[in-house]
DNA sequence: TTGTAAGCGTTATCAT
DNA sequence: ATGATAACGCTTACAA
């Protein structure tokens, strides 16, 4: 491994030129000649940054907590297989930039006190918080506020400008879903929620204003709610549903996950998927694709929410005094595919 | 953040003692007053190791890569969830360490030998893979281990003792597992494969072994392959199969993850699972513990492998000049619940 | 425009 | 047994 002091020996320069020149600060005060002759000598030696000494001198440690609620795996059981895609995505991104992580599975088990006061020990640069509910995170989040420590939330939506977090609107998008429907001439919507243990009220929300539904009775008769959520038995009441509440003209669900399930019931009722009746999902992309035929959908817009959840946090390090919280607050994304 | 140099001013010794005494290398050459004056002067002040001073200090990096083959959350789709378990214990563990981690999730779709190129330019201490197979994983541990940089294997076997590995002994598991069941009076003991695309053939050598399979025909008449992995598909395929080849005194799993699917195929036709025809998994315990009734299995024993790689690990790291590969070629564990 | 030098916190090598 | 002191690689304020 090369360092600045060598390069600087082997350009004829000193160290200070070449970290400036390296690091990109240079602001014009390096000449143009020594400034390429650095450059590509480092490039030629393979140049890498050793960031214990940048660390070091920065004061900082370029470590960033990426903290999920719970151990990894009990995502999996619940189905929740986005924070795995939110996770890929942080770690990929913030490798890119040199910075590496500490995963905190913090236990679920605990008061939002025990865990800010946790997380304010870490000795990292920042902190990423992936799919928390909002009640939990708030009191860590303000706690770390008040310390300065930049922090970030990728998947919780706050009701306040205080924090920095990216969520999709999800009301918007239920809203956003039945009037596409509707513009298409397709007044008989329906819902089936596959969320264990049950979706948000702002889908049922959303979907209810996007219908414009007149009243709650009205409104549960468009609502399909599997008693277990097991393919067998989704696939059993979506049949019964269908046939009950004939015709259906559109069919929107919670969560991709299940979709399948619902998928294979019209199709064993011998109705067109997509032309006699269009279903439109909301959920991990990857879960869509697999389907047959493939499911359209709203995406959740996870790389976008990272991608911004994880430059919002760079630069709350880099210019904390400039930093002003920022939010990406998702608009609907349609996904056309086959259904 | 109180350092070393201040903690030296207070307890009126200079820095390089406090260094000894608090990283535990004094040897007995600090007397025994100033050794304990030191050590309740950092707990008083909380004091934390700069880990990017100590990694410059040492020429490391405090940094391991945690290596998956492709992204993370493929793994959900292909139901291999043993890998978030296994990330989840190792980033807990080097966290206690102090080492902080980069997630590398390495495209599959490349050489073996590109592979290997990628990981060498990684400025890490050590290198864990997680979950590879054999074929690809052997180019890269090779030239890391030419290049000297620390490696280890989780959930990976090696035929030769070059490599330091952790894996259960798959084979062993089936033939312990079919022993077990003969020596309990059940003689016809079924197999039923619900792994994507299909079990390793270990697992069927270990069967067949196990019951002294006379002949590849006689055995094929004892395994169950459902077409599609779909649970109404296991279900419905288990049902034939069981009815076909009555009485069925006992089923061994490929894997846990579709066992409700088996249980719930036995449960409709009546048949007294545990006493009238004994079940047995293979794999994550939180999907056998997650069955109604809850599955008797073989376990992976995760904990303990990841345990011990980590620490052969941080010993490699710590000791290169005397170590010497290691592996834990684990037994098999039988863990006994309700079927 | 460029170079010098101090410092970041820790470890390790010497003297004492 | 203990204490100076010199690295480790990089950043940055300041001097030239």
């Amino acid at each position: 491994m090369i360092t600045i002091v060598e390069l600087a020996k082997l350009a004829g320069v000193s160290d200070a030129t070449v970290s400036l020149v390296l690091s990109g600060k240079e602001r014009g005060r390096v000449g143009d000649v020594k400034r390429k002759k650095i450059l590509e000598l480092a490039r030629a030696h393979g140049y890498r940054t050793n960031f214990a000494a940048k660390a070091l001198a920065e004061g900082r440690t370029y470590r960033i907590a990426v903290c999920t609620l719970g151990k990894l795996i009990q995502h999996a059981i619940i189905g929740e297989f986005s924070l795995y895609v939110r996770l890929g995505l942080a770690v990929e991104t913030l490798r890119a930039e040199g910075y590496a992580i500490e995963i905190a599975q913090i236990d679920a088990n605990q008061t939002s006190e025990r865990i800010a006061q946790e997380l304010c020990q870490e000795a990292v640069d920042g902190f990423v918080f992936l799919s928390w509910p909002l009640s939990v995170l708030e009191k860590p989040l303000l706690c770390l506020k008040e310390k300065g420590l930049p922090a970030v939330a990728s998947g919780t939506r706050f009701p306040s400008g205080d924090f920095t977090w990216t969520d999709m609107d999800h009301r918007q998008v239920f809203i956003h879903a039945t009037r596409q429907l509707l513009r298409e001439g397709r007044k008989r919507v329906f819902l089936i929620d596959t969320v264990i243990p049950r979706c948000p009220p702002s889908t049922i929300e959303g979907f209810a204003e996007g219908l414009a539904a007149p009243s709650p009775r009205w409104l549960s008769k468009r609502i399909l709610r599997p008693e277990v959520l097991s393919p067998e038995c989704i696939r059993r009441s979506t049949r019964d549903f269908v046939r009950r509440s004939a015709p259906v003209e559109a069919i929107v669900l919670s969560d991709n996950y299940y979709a399948q399930a619902v998928l294979d019931a019209l199709k064993s009722m011998r109705i067109r998927i997509g032309t006699g009746c269009r279903v439109i999902g909301y959920g991990d992309r990857i879960f869509a694709e697999q389907c047959s035929p493939q499911l359209s959908h709203y995406s959740l817009g996870l790389e976008e929410q990272v991608r911004f959840g994880i430059h919002a946090l760079l630069m709350q390090i880099e210019q904390p005094q400039t930093y002003t919280p920022r939010r990406l607050d998702m608009t609907p994304t349609y996904v056309q595919l086959d259904t």
